[in-house]
RNA sequence: GCUCUCGUAGUUUAAUGGAUAAAAUGCCUCCCUCCGAAGGAGGCGCUGCAGGUUCGAUUCCUGCCGGGAGCACCA
């Protein structure tokens, strides 16, 4: 890849000014008008040099004039900035890779690493809620990220089949025997303050198993959530490896604490990890009727991953809220298990905050991860009014997980998401189908275009420059790999997601000036819309966004 | 009160300490005898405030103002 050959270039030509330790970095200028990458490192070195930009420039240049295989001309800008203009044929060759090439846009980042990652982690017994389809989203494009940099993934959830929520699903299901389970919980957690003490009651008898028929009603729900909620990740597009519930997690967890004392200790009939001693909060960890806290439950999780296999990395994806609990637990688990440290990672997820009342689910107020997509859904299939499509159905489906999870992961993580439905169907600009709609189109051309006879020999390099004169889509085609590379490393999707949106309109643009079929260049117009075709069907599936194969 | 986090066009979001702060949406003009108009072209409009570090700050540091989350037996 020619970004590396100039990198490895600069580093050669720094250590032999005497600066070789000096950070910088080459990338894509702001501008194509500057050149097809661009590096600061005179900038960077001049300090430590004592010299003054220009001159390092000067010398950077000097040393690097013809050395690099691709690169055409070499120039200094502004305060001095080296900017490197690739040869035509040495883009042709990068949009040949992206056109043909199975592996384009992978690396070897996490190489031989076993990761794994927990996310979605929905209740049984309650709705699957907006934050599970924020943690879903989130969690499955990073798994994804990891895949496509060599680490061998499994995916895992963690879910709470026990607990006051439990009780009260149950006991409202007792009172509402036709009611669903999740209407049921939603009446149980209403009626909760009047009749705590029953709820209370029934939790420990859920807990103890004491009645049959209760155990029975347990059952019978825990297992018709757990299918549900399977229907709702193959819409999504998640398959897991793992389930982890707390029904194991919690005596585990209790055991773990009860066995390591020298951790622990004793704090007002509570055993609690004093934080402090870390720079951290004090927290329970068993409460003082000697149940397991989340943080304990967490210990026992911990421990189910680690006899599922050794792992490398083990990343959480979970909300903000839990951040601060994290933190604590994560000290405690590497006391007890040295081994972990530095193996456990987390990715927190704001709120997604809807900005209509519009959208309310159709049960009531409370609007649901489900509710939402089904909405979406149904919306979609207005705007899908009058086209002659063969499954109409699924490509709703697919337009519908497409926004919301472009919604999602268009920002940087940690951040709250401001989510409007109804612009986000408006398809318009800077949305999932946009994306999914250029890579269509693009597939359309290309089936075309074949069918018209247009043929792979690519026409002359110095034809194609003609042709291209204005038109930069080539040129920010080529740096696909080093943003998916980046979005891997920094656990960052939305680098591909802004990524894609620049491609697919700088497409679109394209498509609207040039001619393909019965234009000046045909084969070179057809092997940019393969590449262009390509590299948007890997980016959508690094996003976990359906490809729909009409729309 | 303490800790964490975030303040960027009217709105939703980008921007590894770098070049003229970038898109989308919105509003105003245009473009289908033409491979998909869910599209394209053009115009209007932005870094909360005050200092500091730096050749250079949206980015790092300090203070202030303003959101959000957390701060012992829920998860």
């Amino acid at each position: 890849m020619d970004q590396e050959e100039i990198q490895k270039g600069i580093q050669k030509a720094l250590a032999a000014l005497g600066a070789p330790d000096v950070p910088f970095v080459v990338d894509r200028p702001g501008d194509f008008a500057h050149g097809d990458y661009a590096t600061n490192a005179a900038l960077a070195a001049a300090k430590h040099l004592g010299k003054n930009p220009r001159e390092v420039a000067d010398a950077l240049v000097g040393a690097l004039e013809g050395k690099i295989e691709g690169v055409q001309k070499i120039e200094i800008a502004g305060p001095g900035f080296i900017n490197f203009r690739l040869s035509r044929q040495a883009i042709l060759k990068e949009v040949q890779k992206a056109a043909t090439d199975e592996v384009w846009g992978q690396n070897n980042l996490y190489k031989n690493k076993t990761v794994m990652v927990e996310y979605t982690d929905p209740n049984p017994f309650k709705e699957f809620h907006i934050g599970h389809l924020m943690s879903n989203t989130i969690g499955e494009s990073i798994a994804r990220l990891f895949e496509s940099s060599g680490a061998q993934v499994s995916r895992a959830n963690y879910q709470g089949d026990l607990g006051v929520h439990v009780a009260k699903a149950i006991w409202g299901k007792q009172q509402q025997p036709d009611a669903s389970w999740g209407e049921a919980y939603v009446y149980g957690s209403n009626q909760y303050e009047t009749h705590k003490e029953e709820i209370d009651e029934l939790n420990k008898t859920i807990y103890e198993k004491t009645d049959p028929a209760v155990v029975a009603l347990y059952e019978s729900g825990r297992a018709e959530s757990l299918a549900h909620f399977e229907e709702v990740y193959k819409i999504l597009g998640t398959t897991f490896a793992h389930y982890f519930f707390e029904s194991e997690t919690g005596p585990k967890g209790l055991a773990i604490v009860r066995a390591h004392p020298e951790v622990f200790e004793e704090s007002e009939g509570a055993v609690v990890f004093k934080g402090e001693n870390y720079g951290l909060h004090t927290r329970v960890f068993v409460n003082s009727k000697g149940l397991p806290t989340y943080e304990a439950k967490e210990l026992g999780l911990v421990n189910a991953k680690k006899e599922k296999g050794s792992f490398d990395l083990s990343l959480t994806i979970t909300a903000n809220e839990i951040s601060e609990y994290f933190k604590v637990v994560r000290k405690a688990a590497e006391l007890i298990f040295p081994d972990l440290d530095g193996k456990m990672l987390a990715r927190f997820h704001g709120f997604l905050k809807l900005t209509t009342g519009k959208m309310s689910s159709r049960k009531g107020n409370v609007i649901t991860g489900e509710s939402l997509l089904m909405d979406l859904k149904d919306a979609a299939k207005e705007k899908m009014q009058g086209r002659d499509l063969q499954d109409a159905d699924t490509v709703a489906e697919q337009v519908s997980v497409g926004a919301i999870k472009y919604a999602v992961l268009k920002q940087g993580s940690g951040k709250d998401i401001v989510f409007d439905p109804e612009k986000s169907l408006s398809l318009e600009g800077d949305s999932g189908p946009y994306l999914q709609y250029a890579h269509t189109r693009a597939a359309s051309l290309i089936k075309k275009a074949r069918a018209a006879g247009v043929h792979d020999a690519v026409e002359s390099v110095q034809d194609i420059e003609e042709f291209l004169k204005a038109l930069t889509l080539d040129r920010l085609l080529i740096h696909y790999p080093a943003v998916a590379e980046r979005a891997a490393r920094e656990l960052e999707p939305h680098y591909v997601t802004t990524y894609m949106t620049e491609l697919a309109a700088a497409f679109n643009s394209w498509y609207a000036n040039v001619r393909v079929i019965d234009g000046d260049y045909p084969s070179y117009a057809l092997l940019l819309a393969e590449a262009v075709e390509q590299t948007l069907g890997k980016g959508l599936k690094l996003l976990g966004i359906p490809v729909p194969k009409e729309m």
